[in-house]
DNA sequence: ATACGACTTAAACCATGGTTTAAGTCAACA
DNA sequence: TGTTGACTTAAACCATGGTTTAAGTCGTAT
């Protein structure tokens, strides 16, 4: 089985180094294997775990909830019912704000419409500006 | 003309008032108006510019960024091409953030589809047991 | 007249989510 | 053997977006 260097990882899902100690330090990345040297080694189970945390974090879950999802993971299968009650109620939260995001948007869309007729319309007074000259 | 006050503006936004406050002194909310004793009021105009900038924060555009909005509304219609292509510009990071979102919430639904398979999993034991009684 | 509630300000405080820095260790290559 | 590059840590630092506090001013109802 392959294992990831901390750059390797980073490179993959493209965020920084930085930003994987911080979520290791925050409790997200637990089980991180170690070589002789001290560093960090992901093993696939450790890159699925860290794709996990990027979905969640994607989707604007805090940091300590994520936490909790994986305390709950590392735990094992008897808090499987607690993991599907969360990312169901999390599913929920993220529909929400999309739709949010949406209805929010339909009101820029009004915006773009109305500057892109002003926009029109002097083009066109200036055209008959022309015309008159 | 009716003017709101500031507990009027908050309720019709379900937003605190000091979040009304802190957009104000950030240049959110230029030419509000004062009574007498210096309290705000808030003409129909100012609430339609609140409405703007809480569709825009509701779609994740920085404080500053929407200021630079704002000022360009206050500078007047020479600035219309500008925030045009603002406001297309804004639209395109929001439908990207949006379709972020999706992709990551698709993640989500199919780890609630392993976690509802197991717990049924699980029960289909527990019957077994039970039958086996 | 006074007391209450709604408002005002400036400044301090807070949570969140990282990023940066400084000092050091180690492996591998020249 | 020494120097380079990739890694390590703890701690300091930062930006963002508010919220809270303290002290004070008004308008109005009793």
């Amino acid at each position: 089985m392959k294992y990831y260097s901390i750059s390797e990882a980073a490179a993959k899902f493209d965020i920084p180094e930085s930003t994987i100690r911080y979520y290791e330090k925050k409790g997200l990345l637990p089980l991180i294997e170690r070589d002789a040297a001290g560093r960090r080694l992901f093993s696939e189970d450790s890159m699925t775990l860290l794709k996990v945390v990027i979905y969640l974090k994607n989707t604007h879950m805090p940091i300590k909830k994520i936490k909790q999802y994986v305390d709950w993971v590392v735990e094992g299968d008897h808090t499987t019912q607690l993991r599907l009650d969360m990312m169901k109620e999390h599913k929920k939260a993220v529909l929400a704000e999309i739709s949010l995001m949406e209805t929010s948007l339909h009101e820029i869309d009004l915006k773009i419409a109305r500057y892109t007729n002003r926009i029109q319309a002097e083009k066109q007074k200036n055209n008959g500006k022309e015309e008159a000259r």
